[in-house]
DNA sequence: ACCTTTGTTTAACACTGTTAAATTATTTAA
DNA sequence: TTAAATAATTTAACAGTGTTAAACAAAGGT
């Protein structure tokens, strides 16, 4: 019967139009802000109707994220195949996964579990500026016989804080970061930076 | 009269331990399980009295926030003053901020807006595994003529996720990063990571 | 026409942050 | 000591959340 090919049509039609407007709702108001009701507005039915598709928030949730992947896995293909050599192909391959971080802003944040609500504030916070000032002034020191500007105690200021905190939010939200890798990453990348800081 | 120092110093006791036994359920429960009233409970009080102490509970954060930056400036500071050189006090810094990321892994993820309740799946989500499989075969293949151990492509996949996801993120909840500051550390750390794998 | 199945909504539960009103306790004044 | 004023605390409520069970309506098959 060609009528239940027509109802599963629609009911996949509606489980596109679920996802579709989570994601909408995620890059307008937020994730924080994401509610079954919300989504069963958008497409136009009560939110009980939402679990006949999805186990919960979380699984909606969840099949974003995987959408995120693919979308971040095709654009890597896509850049690899443009470029000849394995140098250049890697260099490819970070910077798209570098761009597609704020195409699709919203879908890393998802994947990658940052929250932007809290500690937006920066100003009005003092204190926030003490471990920075502390790091800043570190790296002048190092480099003092250099009479370094401005801008580039900056870039090894944020080269250091980045590769540090990449690697904590890494290990703080997937606990599967082989043994001994954290260690050789953080004094191999310290060690390494602060020798091309020197020379 | 001394009878209004007891009661300041009463008041000032709960708000004390109102930001304790936020603390508490963050540590105990995650920061998504933080509520009004179970802070309430805690404190013995009901949850209105809260708002005596702090405006809402997202300035409870703040403080913890606050609390954090505060705890983080003076193991950072003792760290410095413990060595010598400029050198070995930049390395002792970062390796006191890394160390602070664990031993008060809740207030860093308060402070630098990290999620762990959403994608921590990790297995049953094949996709995930898609970018990291292209990424840590283009490395092997830039060290194709080295023979390089797992180990070794390891942590070079990890060195480059960690600067890259480490800039994002702080792109991403902090929007005051210096301009031009972004493409400068990206492009020198693919380059010199590139530089670092080849020789 | 009736029965069964499916799709959809309503109502409810147990929560959430937050505010206004009511209540209790404490201090002050007479 | 009692009465009034003030402060401390709680109760009740509102609007919202995720989620589930029950009620209802529509369609399909016999």
């Amino acid at each position: 019967m060609a009528s239940k090919d027509r109802i599963l049509r629609l009911k996949e039609e509606t489980r596109v139009n679920i996802l579709d407007a989570a994601l909408l709702i995620g890059k307008q108001e937020g994730w924080q802000a994401l509610s079954m009701r919300k989504i069963a507005d958008i497409i136009e039915y009560t939110a009980p109707i939402i679990y006949e598709y999805f186990a919960n928030k979380e699984a909606i949730m969840m099949e974003l994220t995987k959408k995120g992947y693919c979308i971040l896995a095709k654009a890597m293909k896509a850049a690899k195949e443009a470029q000849d050599t394995p140098a250049k192909q890697l260099e490819a391959l970070w910077i798209t996964y570098w761009n597609f971080a704020f195409t699709e802003k919203e879908l890393y944040q998802l994947m990658f579990g940052i929250e932007v609500n809290c500690c937006v504030f920066e100003k009005s916070i003092p204190e926030i500026e003490g471990p920075a000032n502390m790091l800043t002034a570190s790296i002048k020191e190092v480099m003092g016989n250099k009479n370094p500007t401005e801008d580039e105690v900056c870039k090894w200021y944020y080269t250091f804080w980045s590769i540090v905190h990449g690697l904590i939010s890494i290990n703080h939200v997937r606990q599967s970061v082989p043994d001994g890798i954290n260690e050789q990453v953080l004094k191999d990348a310290i060690a390494g930076i602060i020798q091309a800081i020197k020379e």
